[in-house]
RNA sequence: CUGGCCGUGGCGCAGUUUGGUAGCGCACCGCGUUUGGGACGCGGGGGUCGUGAGUUCAAAUCUCACCGGCCAGACCA
């Protein structure tokens, strides 16, 4: 009795089980504008976990949330050449408001290193204002050509954090650090998504950055995404801005600054990064659902059984919920679960209770096991650290099994068809990063020998990774 | 913007070739029986056929324009 699959398998067309995961799991929807999205509430608390996360490590690398507005004037984006030319096709700019035209047109933020900056120069004197560090949680508006939701989205969510230094070194560090210790740390250990680390070419960079950081993740499919990056500006937006402050001899210096970001562009990598055919698979220590205890039928006890495993996991500090609606077929529910990502689940049933036990799945193996009732709380919470392990390792080994060495540009097209290739960098060159263009495939991102983020780009033993990217 | 496919109840589709006034599956509502992997029976509700114009006695069906979606290309978190 092989009933029609739930999704559109991976195999079969990627992009249209990622289209039916959206739908089903109820993460979002499109919404009524051209590229705008809705997430739904089930995908708003993954988002709003990975928030939670990501704050706490910002917080941890010293940096202070603040608040700059929607609208920003025109004339602010045009002030640094590169910025405008790379923003200008993709924004969206008022005209009207309250009925009239209005003199000056303001620009809906793409970004906001300018408003900052603006800013940013009022509150700097000193040296001693130095490291200013400062971070946004806002939406941002970049009005694009092809969608696709959580991917590529002309409004999304997102953080962005934007500071400036006294120094060259310490701005470099900052950004540095924003990408070991806030993006790779809470990429590896909470979304258990492996990521390359690596700079940018001068293709890729950022419009006005010196040099752009970024962790690379492999998806399901092969193809690559950008999961975050973290720039350095060198001078160019303080020099435009004025970000200036008397040094400790009295002279009167530029600062350098720093802008980084993540974006619910992070929720499509979670989704393709290990999603299944049966639905999302969300690593416990993101879930904001972390085990769902079930009823199967009511009337023999298990409602009030496992009302208590609820509490008592809650209790222990496990993010635990009800599924009590016993008006729903067993079957269903299990599926819709299933769909959702929920890392396990906790059946109660007449069956398992006469022997004091109940039966515990686990979703990424869709393995099932019959546990004494009195050791579900420690059988979840090893269960959950295990689940979150698997996941890191089977995506890690999967990347590593689709990446290949080659040494020569038509290897590399061939490669970059399966997965990731590596390159020498010295062998590649812009040359050859503008030929793999031609057939869509870009350089990611340039690493050092040994993995780590390569001090420049002419430094010996660099390589790059290429591949197709969303 | 270029090329290909496609717009019909919430979702997926048939109906279009050969114009005749809209149907199926799922979902939804009610009642009952069910509940250890998408339950079943009976009874219901819901559609300006993407939009506009045109041809015709008559348009989901034919013509034109526009809008939107998906896939593949140029840009980006």
């Amino acid at each position: 009795m092989a009933k029609a699959p739930v999704l559109t398998p991976q195999s079969e067309d990627f992009p249209r089980w990622y289209q039916d995961i959206l739908a089903k799991a109820e993460l979002a929807d499109n919404g009524p504008v051209r590229g705008t999205m809705v997430i739904r509430p089930y995908g708003y608390s993954l988002w709003e976990r990975m928030q939670a996360e990501v704050d706490q490590r910002i917080k941890a690398a010293g940096a202070e949330n603040a608040y700059f507005p929607l609208f920003i004037p025109q004339s602010y984006l045009t002030r640094e050449a590169e910025h405008v030319e790379g923003f200008s096709p993709e924004l969206a700019v008022v005209t009207h408001a309250g009925g009239k035209e209005l003199e000056e047109p303001v620009v809906v933020r793409p970004t906001s290193e300018t408003v900052i900056g603006e800013y940013m120069s009022k509150w700097v004197q000193s040296h001693r204002d130095l490291p200013l560090l400062l971070n946004q949680w806002a939406n941002v508006v970049r009005w694009e050509l092809r969608t696709r939701i959580f991917l590529r989205t002309s409004e999304f969510l997102w953080q962005e954090g934007h500071t400036a230094h006294a120094t060259e070194a310490d701005a470099s560090a900052y950004a540095l650090q924003i990408l070991h210790d806030v993006y790779r740390a809470f990429m590896v250990d909470v979304l258990a998504i492996p990521v390359l680390i690596g700079r940018k070419t001068r293709q890729e960079r950022f419009a006005g950055a010196i040099n752009t950081l970024a962790c690379e993740a492999m998806m399901r499919d092969g193809k690559a995404l950008q999961m975050g990056t973290s720039h350095e500006l060198g001078q160019n937006f303080a020099k435009v801005f004025d970000i200036s402050f008397q040094d400790t001899s009295g002279e009167q210096q530029t600062a350098w600054t720093t802008s980084w970001g993540v974006s619910t562009r992070m929720m499509g990598g979670l989704i393709m990064c290990h999603g299944d055919d049966t639905g999302l698979r969300v690593p416990p220590r993101l879930a904001a659902t972390q085990v769902v205890v079930m009823v199967i039928k009511d009337g023999d006890g298990a409602g009030e059984a496992a009302a208590r495993l609820v509490s008592e996991l809650q209790a222990a500090g496990v993010r635990a919920k009800l599924d009590g609606r016993t008006d729903t077929s067993f079957g269903r529910r299990s599926i819709d679960w299933e769909l959702k990502g929920v890392p396990v689940r906790v059946e109660v049933g007449p069956r398992d209770l006469a022997n004091g036990e109940v039966t515990i799945v686990r979703r990424d193996l869709a393995e099932k096991r019959q546990v004494p009732i009195a050791e579900v709380g420690h059988r979840v919470e090893m269960l959950l650290e295990l689940i979150q392990s698997d996941l890191l390792a089977e995506a890690s080994e999967r990347r590593d099994t689709n990446t290949f060495d080659v040494s020569t540009i038509e290897e590399a097209r061939e490669a970059a068809q399966q997965g990731f290739a590596r390159i020498p960098w010295a062998t590649l060159g812009e040359e050859g990063e503008a030929k793999l263009a031609e057939d869509a495939i870009t350089v990611r991102c340039l690493q050092s020998a040994d993995g780590q983020v390569p001090a420049s780009e002419t430094e010996s033993g660099v390589v790059a990774v290429v591949a197709r990217a969303y």
